[in-house]
RNA sequence: CGGGGAGUAGCGCAGCGGUAGCGCACCUGCUUUGGGAGCAGGAGGUCGCGGGUUCAAAUCCCGCCUCCCCGACCA
């Protein structure tokens, strides 16, 4: 009865990600080593991410298009860089039609190479600019260590691909979108508080001049990568011939960006709001905010349970009503929790008597006694009560986390601390030892902030020897780097998935 | 690719020479239903693949394949 419903997060962490992934009926794996099938639940958050970003991407003036998934092979090898990057991951395709191809084509594992090839037709001159598209589309890049949304070997994603007449003009968008489209997308509507900054030489996009990162963290204290916007420079164009004529008549190569986020926000959801009951999500995010539960058999209660889900989804609520009779009241009501809807909505004779719900939290688990007259507006301020705590919980448990550390030894010492005490936490609860105090400091991986100038790229290198890598580099006051000499910017370095 | 494990029912596992098992999930029926219900009955297997030893192999031997975990690369 009392039996928990998922191994804890405390205990392994990795194994409860899998288990909510199973049990909220989010995914599974594919046939083939890396790829996910993804699930009607785990899909509808997917569409429901899909349909915020693609406003806000059109709000920024950007249209959708759509390029071929196979690209020749000899369009990679254009940009050295790029192709070095991408390599080591590439599937290729070397036979068709029954018959060996001339050329071997390869699966997109991003699509700036196709896309340049045609940027160079219909960009001529400057007032083709900017050009801007976006495309909704799959990937490929062969994985060697999958995870299911957070690494897979195909997934889903949204790549966005400009050109325009100067850097300046390219650097902005490529801000724009970091911060307009992206951070406002985690942060409002997904509850998850970023870093966003630069990326160092060693972590940046291959082919880019510049990489600029939002950076979550989870739950266990690792961090996540969760959208990169990059200034491409004209390396691409230089490649690809592509030019335009100025207004003072001279060829020019246009300055480009790329940009993306994929499915595996579904897994920064999943791991930055889910707690031992399974999935959290926030009510902007939740494809079903509410969910009505006739609790109990009894005289009329199918019925007002139906007139309620209908009154609340007129309200523009996003609801599910479950009056499932032949499962039992604590089965669904766990099932629902697993799913992570934000609020039950519980109806039984008792209720109906005194023309009342119960109204459940799946935030805290609060309840509260709701009268009919008034249910709906009720509902909706609390969805956007529970937003908002969303937020500000995962904010004091992020900031919490967040060390200063003047030099990399410092570094390396504290990462070695965290692997011990998580060491002694593991032998002491394996001898039946409260593990509570143990547990109370440092056992979790954590973000840390050190100046760059005392790290630069070989204090990178000894720290990806102890798994640490550095997320992002930004200014001394947490803003962004614009402008500044690495030397000058602050490291911050965590664990990463 | 380097190091360590594991392949037995949908999932998790036990069995380690002698008729293929357990828990959960699944099906049928009855009783239940305000925090993962109970009882009874039932369905489900090429024990990863190939060879060998043996009267007899999930079990022992040889070869192969696959998967998982830890490292190097990644949205």
């Amino acid at each position: 009865m009392n039996d928990a419903v998922l191994t804890s997060q405390e205990q392994d962490f990795p194994r409860w990600y899998q288990e909510v992934i199973a049990k909220a009926e989010l995914a599974d794996n594919g046939p083939v080593r890396g790829t996910m099938v993804i699930r009607p639940y785990g899909y509808a958050i997917w569409e429901r991410i899909q349909a915020e970003l693609d406003s806000r991407i059109k709000a920024a003036g950007v249209p959708n298009a759509y390029f071929p998934l196979f690209i020749p092979e000899s369009y990679l090898h254009r940009e050295s860089e790029h192709v070095e990057g991408f390599s080591p991951e590439l599937a290729v395709v070397t036979h068709g039609g029954g018959k060996q191809l001339e050329e071997p084509v390869v699966v997109r594992p991003t699509s700036e190479t196709i896309i340049n090839a045609y940027f160079a037709k219909w960009i001529q001159s400057h007032r083709d600019l900017p050009l801007l598209v976006n495309q909704w589309a799959n990937v490929v890049r062969w994985e060697l260590r999958p995870r299911l949304f957070l690494r897979t070997t195909e997934f889903l994603w949204q790549e966005g691909h400009t050109a325009h007449a100067t850097q300046d003009e390219a650097r902005d968008f490529a801000l724009s979108i970091l911060h307009d489209v992206y951070e406002d997308l985690m942060v409002e509507m997904m509850a998850v508080p970023v870093f966003t900054g630069r990326k160092t030489p060693r972590e940046r996009f291959p082919g880019a001049d510049e990489s600029w990162t939002c950076e979550g963290m989870m739950r266990d204290g690792k961090a996540l990568q969760m959208g990169t916007s990059h200034e491409l420079g004209q390396r691409f164009a230089a490649m690809f011939g592509t030019t335009f004529q100025s207004e003072t008549g001279e060829l020019e190569h246009p300055w480009q960006t790329s940009w993306g986020v994929s499915t595996r926000l579904i897994g920064a959801v999943i791991m930055a709001h889910g707690d031992d009951r399974g999935l959290r999500i926030p009510p902007r995010l939740a494809p079903v905010q509410v969910v009505v539960l006739a609790a109990r058999a009894g005289e009329g209660v199918s019925e007002a349970a139906s007139a309620i889900a209908s009154e609340l989804e007129t309200a523009g609520v996003r609801v599910a009503l479950d009056d499932r009779m032949d499962v039992s009241y604590g089965r669904r009501v766990t099932g629902w929790e697993l799913k992570g809807v934000p609020l039950r909505v519980e109806l039984g004779p008792r209720d109906l008597a005194a023309s009342s719900a119960m109204v459940v939290s799946r935030f805290d688990g609060a309840r509260e006694q709701v009268a009919f007259t008034g249910l709906a507006a009720s509902v909706a301020s609390l969805l956007e009560t529970m937003q908002r705590r969303m937020l500000d919980e995962a904010r004091e448990r992020r900031d919490a986390t967040v060390d200063e550390a003047a030099s990399v030894e410092e570094l390396l010492a504290a990462a070695k601390e965290v692997q011990g005490a998580r060491l002694a936490r593991q032998v002491g609860s394996q001898a039946g030892q409260d593990d509570s105090e143990v547990t109370a400091r440092g056992s979790t991986a954590r973000f840390a902030r050190v100046p760059y100038g005392a790290l630069r790229q070989a204090g990178e290198a000894e720290l990806a020897a102890v798994g640490l890598s550095v997320r992002c580099l930004t200014a001394e006051d947490g803003g962004l780097p614009v402008g500044l000499a690495e030397g000058d910017c602050i490291a911050l370095v965590a664990k990463a998935y």
